[in-house]
DNA sequence: TTGCTATGAATGAACG
DNA sequence: CGTTCATTCATAGCAA
């Protein structure tokens, strides 16, 4: 009923992916940006003229607060994991788009679902079903070329204390992350890499839903 | 007639407003940046090649074993994918042969890429993108499973721009060209000299007009 | 906390 | 083109 007084605009899914995606860009550009900067700074630190402290000083600085992204991920319940267990152990694990609605909405009445995640639950269980299968003797140095060992540099900026980096937002949380691309100016080093800030969508359900950047307010049940 | 109307987000001119902002702060962030680097690297243009090249796009190595082949899968850059969103977005979306030749050619002055690469991304983003609009993301749920059905379906049906106070979303200008600021970051080694290159695969797009929320603003036209 | 592992999701490439 | 596969990214949990 809020929507008589506001004069919105509507955006598809794709614009809205879209958008994320640029910010993303954006967030990743600037961080190159910000290293290919201070590398170069590194090599004639003695003549510097250009003022970038103020640049530093007033678009960069506040929260260090990591990433608002929150795109939480579905987790099946015990009684969804069955079932899909069971299916996938007879069905031969082809369900076809079809196979794919029924299932879904078989599984929706055990918790919330939706046909994407029955999609890559297939595919997921498929692919590593046979890795398993093709690799059971995993040992040697070698044995890993699969996945796993990604944990590498993960740990990359990690959450910021003080608070959920996925609160309920309000709006002025838009801004935080902006800066913080330019965290390189307290020398952090360490390669951070690509973050996906920005809008994600997420909706919890029977969570006590974690809305990401424009939380509420954007007034679209469908997040 | 693609009708994209189907499930649209509502924004309110405020959020439109802060997000809009924060794209800007992106931008100037990333324009001073930029200037800084450019000014920055005049003065030492003479000395080293600065290998400051790739800084994210060696991602998927150091996977601590010593298997240092590169990696078998294309990754675009940032930069290169706001260049094929932008050109994905511009209406077009069937880029004709000639088209991938030069798109290919504009994408390698922002890192490694073949035809192939870009062919294959083309086919990729159109049908997901198709998919997901058959298949609006995450069902969101809190109301009992009972219903859901109903509310589902007449969900669809509601955000339909045409509506009184509300005016769709241009895809214009969603995506500006990022990239034309940043060809002079990325270079690679080769010319190490920026290059003005723009491929102009631009077909004046579905000019539907500007006036489109993140248009005018959004980004500074002295880049 | 710190780190590891299992696994949901994203996506380049290949297949029919 | 629409599907499917293979590989990688990212995160929820759990262990040390």
């Amino acid at each position: 009923m809020e929507n008589t007084a506001l004069c919105g605009k509507v955006m598809t899914d794709d614009q809205i992916e879209t958008l994320r995606r640029q910010i993303a860009a954006y967030s990743t550009i600037c961080e190159q940006l910000a290293e290919m900067h201070r590398e170069t700074t590194l090599r004639q630190e003695s003549f510097t003229g250009m003022g970038m402290t103020s640049l530093y000083s007033d678009s960069a600085m506040a929260c260090g607060s990591s990433k608002i992204s929150a795109r939480q991920r579905w987790t099946p319940t015990p009684m969804q994991l069955q079932i899909l267990e069971s299916i996938f152990y007879q069905g031969s694990g082809t369900p076809n788009k079809q196979g794919i609605k029924d299932i879904t909405a078989k599984l929706a009445e055990h918790g919330q679902i939706s046909e994407t995640n029955v999609y890559n639950w297939f595919q997921n269980r498929r692919a590593r079903s046979k890795r398993k299968q093709a690799n059971p003797t995993q040992n040697n140095a070698e044995s890993e070329e699969a996945e796993c060992l990604n944990a590498k540099r993960a740990r990359t900026e990690k959450l910021v204390p003080q608070s959920s980096n996925l609160s309920p937002v309000s709006d002025d949380h838009l801004f935080q992350d902006v800066s913080s691309e330019l965290r390189f100016v307290d020398q952090d080093h360490g390669g951070s890499r690509a973050v996906y800030s920005f809008i994600d969508a997420s909706k919890v359900a029977n969570g006590s839903g974690g809305m990401a950047v424009f939380g509420n307010s954007w007034s679209n049940p469908s997040w």
